[in-house]
DNA sequence: AATAGAAACGGACCGTGGTCCGTTTCGACT
DNA sequence: AGTCGAAACGGACCACGGTCCGTTTCTATT
């Protein structure tokens, strides 16, 4: 019997073989990786070593820029469940502002690991709404539980803009400043914008 | 005789007609971003168009990015003119205050215009640091006459930041914010990091 | 004007990302 | 089990960025 209301329960489900090609192909580039370096992984490379067509490759990812989103998403999740669940103070639990300084750290470190990926990621990554607002939409609810008035919704993507990796690199190469540098220079704007 | 101090007056001279392949491959690339878009202006088509072979294309420009960030370079440098020489309220003569708010405005709209040469030039113009440094300096010695005390290096960057044009598509797309409420945002974080 | 050496040129060549379409596999329903 | 339509597969194929090296062109010097 089929189900009359396939509205909730079933998100269009993925074929068997798909979501083994998907797991597949993931740990090849994933070792690809680990082998030599994030240059290494070409798309006819992780089809080989997975054991697929290169036009396989393709049709899951869309692009080899989604393929190393793909990947990116899975230290996103881990880091976004420690900010929902995890303990303070960068998950919940903890005062607003610790809260706040503890996302900036950590959001900036996560972007110094996953940069050679975020790289070959392209806007595919920078421009993904679920990551991008996931950590914007934190912001403008800790600015909330501050008391901040005004525009939150832009005062918070102007608190993450300069946690993005071109930035970051601009502040560590050229500009020359430490990481305890920039960690104090954003606990500054972020004072400065709580007021 | 041979001068016997190269020092300042010999700019490693490039040789004449390199200057005018150059120009040549300039004005090609120009015109085939005219006549189509941005994608239409593969390598092969600038050194087709300007009557020379691929080969030259690379030499003078280093890659693909490299020569749309020669081409960005044009416009950039216009903008700095302006805001070197230029009348108030983005040049010279008028209140910090303004100049910064014109600054931001004029910033924006120099990024929203130039978006998709700007893709096209990836790193290569982003993390130009004749770029980058340019505007940050710039805010940085307007936050100085503002009296403004603390990290002027780190907020200088942090103000540059939200200009940039990822930040800015996110703001206008799934953000769904008007330019008007990005500008009035953008004076307002401002007016906070002032004090 | 002649010369020599450095710099620039050109286009064949290569690797990789991305597409296309005929073939195979899956799984829902009988 | 058998059938059938949809979804996934595979690998030949294409286009474009980038390299390489033998050839040509410039310019400084005599």
């Amino acid at each position: 019997m089929s189900n009359p209301l396939p509205l909730l329960t079933t998100p269009p489900t993925e074929r068997r073989d798909a979501a083994r090609n998907r797991e597949a192909l993931l740990s090849a580039a994933s070792e690809l990786i680990r082998g030599c370096s994030v240059e290494g992984v070409t798309m006819e490379a992780v089809a080989a070593k997975a054991g697929v067509g290169k036009g396989t490759v393709f049709r899951r990812f869309g692009s080899r820029e989604g393929l190393m989103a793909s990947l990116l998403d899975h230290a996103e999740s881990e880091w976004q469940a420690a900010v929902i669940g995890g303990p303070p103070p960068l998950g919940p639990g903890g005062p607003p502002m610790e809260r706040l300084l503890a996302f900036g750290e950590s959001r900036m470190h996560l972007h110094l690991q996953q940069g050679a990926l975020i790289d070959a990621a392209g806007r595919t990554w920078g421009e993904n709404y679920a990551v991008i607002g996931f950590a914007t939409m934190h912001v403008r609810i800790l600015l909330a539980e501050l008391g901040v008035q005004g525009n939150l919704p832009y005062l918070a993507t102007a608190l993450v803009a300069p946690l993005s990796l071109p930035v970051l690199r601009q502040q560590f190469g050229p500009a020359g400043m430490t990481e305890e540098q920039v960690l104090a220079g954003w606990g500054e704007l972020v004072r400065r914008v709580v007021g």
